[in-house]
DNA sequence: CAACCGTGGCT
DNA sequence: TAGCCAAGGTT
């Protein structure tokens, strides 16, 4: 039996087929449901896109609410998920979508790939579980799954690496059932091709799977490079009156673009130079993908001068795009009020 | 290419 | 604990 037709017939066995994106019918399978999932799951796991997901559809039910709502409301669905770009991306996406795809995805692959946030294996995902075309993914599941089955080496990023990857996906592609060899695909690597301690004795392709074969399981795929991260000191104003909290939109590049956070300084210096007497108060750490932030946070010692400026009620700070950061520093502000 | 871009759970 | 990394894409 192919390798493919394992996998299928292990997903209509044992995959997953409630998650909320997903429909027994395939006919009633949503584009747009599809492509949100798939834009939520980039780097973030099953869990926790499950409540963002449900909000969101509840907030813009259709692409063209999506296309029409303001970009604020937009990341504010977002708050929390990080990789704002992909809100953004979304955002930018659903527009063209109106502007120039009769308010739809394209069922292209080239044409989905030209959509902002939308790469490769998303696009094929998208083919694949949406519009049921035989175009192969490569995410980290079947990365996992593709580098141990077929033993293949090197850095999982390296583009030799990748295009090895590719190439095995394209030879392994399923004609006859592309969104269940998908998914099948994902929940394998999801479920039984996990990275540590497998369990090979639920999978469908042990027999044929070269890592296992040769005890090399846990070997593959290979560890990515370790990127250093920088350690950053920001210092952040922090101003509370009235339960009211005093913010300012970010730039709408780098770290947290376009969401509201605190008035923020990279030194001391240039916090003094226009707030002077301003009075530390705690300090935390924030860890991203590639950056530590230490966050030390000051009590403003007058106004704050600043056309952007507004004072946020707390209980409606769900109505702001805003960091998990920033739930961080009131958490510990109000902690230090309490002692 | 390699850096950039969040967050949280697991070991 | 500290590292690892999850349904990646863009610049």
């Amino acid at each position: 039996m192919k390798f493919s037709t394992k996998v299928v017939n292990w997903y209509q066995a044992h995959g997953r087929k409630n998650l909320p994106w997903q429909s027994q019918d395939h006919s009633k399978v949503s584009p747009y449901h599809v492509w949100l999932s798939e834009i939520m799951l980039q780097q973030t796991q099953v869990i926790k896109v499950m409540t963002y997901f449900d909000r969101f559809i509840e907030a813009l039910p259709t692409l063209e609410k999506l296309a029409n709502a303001d970009e604020q409301a937009v990341l504010s669905l977002w708050s929390g998920l990080g990789y704002y770009n992909r809100a953004k991306n979304l955002h930018k996406t659903a527009i063209i979508c109106q502007q120039e795809h009769q308010g739809k995805l394209p069922n292209d692959l080239s044409q989905l790939m030209a959509l902002p946030g939308i790469g490769r294996s998303t696009a094929a995902a998208i083919m694949s579980l949406a519009f049921d075309q035989a175009e192969p993914i490569m995410d980290g599941n079947v990365k996992r799954v593709f580098a141990r089955h077929f033993l293949v080496s090197g850095e999982p990023n390296k583009s030799s690496t990748m295009q090895q990857l590719w190439q095995l996906a394209e030879k392994h592609r399923e004609t006859r059932e592309p969104a269940a060899y998908t998914q099948g695909l994902m929940d394998l690597g999801a479920k039984i091709c996990i990275k540590h301690q497998p369990k090979c004795q639920q999978c469908p392709v042990m027999q044929s799977c070269q890592a296992r074969d040769q005890g090399v399981i846990e070997l593959y795929p290979e560890k990515k490079r370790k990127v250093i991260q920088q350690e950053v000191n920001l210092f952040c104003l922090l101003s509370v009156r009235n339960n009211q909290v005093a913010l300012l939109p970010r730039k709408s590049a780098g770290i947290w673009p376009n969401l509201w956070f605190l008035p923020t300084f990279d030194s001391v210096d240039s916090l003094n130079a226009i707030h002077a007497g301003a009075e530390a108060q705690f300090s935390l750490t924030h860890k991203l993908t590639h950056r530590i932030l230490h966050l030390h946070i000051y009590r403003a010692s007058g106004p704050i001068q600043s056309t952007d400026l507004a004072w946020v009620e707390r209980d409606l700070l769900s109505e702001r795009p805003h960091p998990k950061a920033l739930t961080h520093i009131l958490d510990q502000y109000d902690n230090h009020q309490l002692h």
